[in-house]
DNA sequence: AAAGCAATCCCCGAAAACACGTGTTTTTCA
DNA sequence: TGAAAAACACGTGTTTTCGGGGATTGCTTT
């Protein structure tokens, strides 16, 4: 192994993806693709071990959330660069994977050509993102995410499954007046005037 | 083509998948893969024109509803059975696909014994399953679906939106107390006490 | 030690949501 | 085609939210 070539990984818990990726990456000059994963624990564990140069994590997988599993990657091995592989191109998602520390992030209907780009960009320092996600990116730069706290989203947990503040006060312990300050704390982070838009947002960001 | 093969195609607007079943189902006797698209508007042209036994389509993609690009191909070619492929595991969601006219609904995480499992089944007359699935569908029966009406749909997606009742009512040119009555019944068919659950469990079912 | 923030608790008035009742059009289909 | 079912519409009370103010405690960060 003691080559130039990149060590490149793919983890994702649809097979059908990973042969996709398979095919995709071979006889592109430079890359080797050397193993493949279905399971997030397993992967962490390789990326340990080996010299991995570049990770293709999916975000969604069962069990392992990709946001957390992209964290440990990089401080496990810094030098490893991680390219995020989803289907979610909601903005929140996209900036929530870079914060966690991937160079890039490419959606799954990504054609060759981007995969690729992506690759060489990440390889020189660069960002390695598909063409959808960098237009999301660019006409976003406000970085709107609330930033909510373990009460807040604790409350927002209840309030979606339908319990009214006093309730909800019965559930955590605390007065029914304490929920509604955090319920009107919520509205004000959301930028929303009710819960129905709140529920409707978090759930788009992926709060709920 | 007058032979006795099985001539599937598959319809995913991700390359990669697209690739990955392509692996799949080589070497597979009895079946060949005739085509694949990453466009459902090409693919209903396709199945129009050609002989067509197995269509595996993806559910999401945009642009084109899978439930509703299932209707068409049934509607063109009835013997051409339909599997569906999808990330959703969401009882709602398979059963709407299946009343759609699928005969099948896979998991995008089937390992290849179980999507040639599943077309097996199909081509003699059963419904292919892959495991997760039958459990979801097994477990349970009654079919608690809520029916929604156009008016009921039009009020959930303001709602969401943050709309009041006053707003809504303005918006679709009815009175506030009407709204409040579609409100109402939205509860009652969600079996949910308030708006926050309701959003809540519509977003969950595909509703908004 | 002081500033900053999260979490808790409090009040009050206006507005909205919710529960229950009822009548009138459309659709459906036997 | 005519009865039954469903969708749509409006009205009256009661409960809950929402928005605007607060205050206190405890923990971190500087």
């Amino acid at each position: 192994m003691e080559d130039n070539m990149l060590n490149v990984i793919v983890i994702d818990d649809h097979p059908v993806v990973l042969q996709g990726f398979s095919f995709m990456l071979q006889d592109i000059p430079g890359v080797r693709l050397a193993e493949t994963f279905t399971d997030a624990i397993a992967a962490l564990d390789y990326v340990a071990r080996e010299m991995v140069d570049i990770v293709l994590l999916d975000i969604n997988m069962p069990g392992k959330n990709g946001i957390d599993a992209c964290s440990e990657i990089h401080q496990l091995h810094p030098a490893c660069k991680v390219i995020a592989i989803s289907n979610i191109n909601e903005h929140s998602i996209i900036q929530r994977m870079l914060q966690a520390g991937a160079s890039g992030y490419l959606l799954k209907n990504a054609a060759r050509d981007e995969v690729v780009g992506a690759i060489r960009q990440v390889v020189s320092g660069g960002l390695g993102l598909s063409n959808n996600v960098r237009e999301i990116i660019e006409s976003v730069k406000s970085g709107d995410l609330p930033v909510i706290t373990r009460r807040e989203k604790e409350v927002l947990h209840w309030l979606a499954k339908g319990l009214s503040s006093t309730e909800i006060g019965e559930k955590i312990f605390i007065s029914p007046l304490t929920v509604e300050s955090h319920r009107r704390n919520l509205l004000q982070k959301f930028k929303v005037t009710n819960v129905a838009a709140l529920i409707h947002n978090a759930m788009e960001m992926k709060y709920i």
